[in-house]
DNA sequence: CGACAGCTTGATCGATCTCAAGCACGGTGG
DNA sequence: CCACCGTGCTTGAGATCGATCAAGCTGTCG
């Protein structure tokens, strides 16, 4: 059920649910809605939405826009997992956050996105051109108000990032970003390993660590018996309330 | 025009002008809207919101409300300066972002304030009790609009506290949270120095760095000749392009 | 089977923290 | 008015955590 393969999206059981292949979907169908708009789309409001989106296949390590790009579109990310990078001059990357099916990409943003939309698995978005889709929502009361949450949730996360970068020590990272994918994954139902599709470089990346660090700190973690890594890319929690300790809030 | 004094609070020209003592005023007067809302409160909403409004002068150092605290107000900052700090069980002190006049608080949060709201100058803020203020916000549109502005400003700032956090070291976060302050109090028209109205400890603990080296890398910024430090608590930029350089983004 | 990308592990180095003085300035009381 | 005190800032010396450099290892794919 829960065995590792990247090839075909359906795999990953909290990557999301593939729509069929061709056309749009009619939004309520679609995972983004049923994870986080709770269904509450009504049948207009989905025909509009269908009216103005694209669904966008894309490929392990591809880059769906850049932080340099004119902010033009909004993004609903339906299946697969992708990052939100912010790259300084000199090739330094900070991952801002790992996204899931159901996250909506570039609500709250400028002119410009401030970081890149980038593939960490393949997967599906939906892309709705920015201006209609504000028209939306200022013309459906509901999804308004569901988009405020969003990006009040958006903000809530990123104030855990600040948190963790500020005043945690390699340990407490690791270990909170353990928690994070576990709590994100039991949105999806119970589960019993947590899945990692995303390197080392790109956990080092959203944690403020090298590489090394965070593949030793792994192996720290392992050896002191708090979780087990039946491979690299999977993740056993042995001790929760151990790991939370750890975690330290 | 800027000498460093804090007792009173117009004194300071970036930290509001304070009200007439008494009960609040009409809020189309208020410093908050004029700053941020750009005048845009209507009459009706106006009178609407002054019927739930409270004014709270603060001392430095009060703090307002802690983050264990049911979220059952929004705050508007009328005069001074305030943190939002995140404290760990052992005393760690993550501050989240300084706040300014025109800045609102705890508009998006859940049910308790994830952080705490502290005074880092005496000052004044106006106290709203949230459910009013919500219905206040479905029922005139501008006026949800705006606040979704703010809110999506607020996760921009966090995503550059991440990048900061994340990726630069002690002189290029010294620097960035200069230009910073610089470019907040540019906002309140033209000045000649940047004000640090919060301790060392202050900027250490929204910085990820310790007292020291917050001291030590200002010390070496003003040997290195891109600041002048008239006093502690006082920095005027002398070579901007070189700090901008150094703040690497 | 070989090549390559990504992960792990080891050894060293360096930036920042910690601990410890000393300093500066504002406020208070004699 | 000035000495004293306390708080906050600076500076120095040593310790530490994580980065960097450098192999080796593992699993996947052709």
């Amino acid at each position: 059920m829960t065995s590792l393969t990247f090839n075909r999206i359906p795999k990953c059981h909290f990557r999301g649910i593939s729509l069929p292949d061709g056309q749009p979907q009619h939004c309520p169908q679609c995972i983004a809605n049923k994870l986080n708009y709770c269904g509450a789309i009504d049948m207009e409001l989905g025909n509009q939405l269908q009216a103005i989106v694209v669904k966008i296949r894309f490929e392990r390590g591809q880059t769906l826009f850049t932080q340099e790009d004119s902010a033009d579109y909004v993004f609903a990310l339906v299946a697969g997992v992708m990052s939100c990078s912010h790259y300084l001059a000199d090739g330094r990357r900070q991952i801002m956050a790992f996204l899931f099916p159901g996250d909506y990409i570039g609500m709250a943003t400028g002119e410009r996105y401030s970081y890149s939309g980038e593939a960490v698995t393949e997967g599906e978005i939906c892309r709705f051109r920015r201006k209609p889709f504000i028209k939306l929502l200022t013309k459906f009361d509901d999804f308004e108000q569901h988009f405020f949450r969003e990006v009040s949730n958006e903000l809530a996360e990123a104030q855990k990032h600040v948190l963790i970068l500020g005043q945690k020590d390699a340990t407490e990272r690791v270990a909170s970003f353990l928690l994070m994918l576990d709590e994100r994954e039991n949105r999806y139902g119970a589960h019993d390993d947590i899945e990692l599709p995303m390197k080392r470089a790109e956990i080092a990346d959203y944690l403020g660590l090298s590489i090394e660090t965070v593949s030793r700190t792994l192996t720290k973690l392992r050896k002191s018996g708090v979780i087990a890594m039946p491979n690299a890319h999977l993740v056993r929690i042995l001790n929760p309330d151990g790991l939370r300790d750890i975690a330290f809030d």
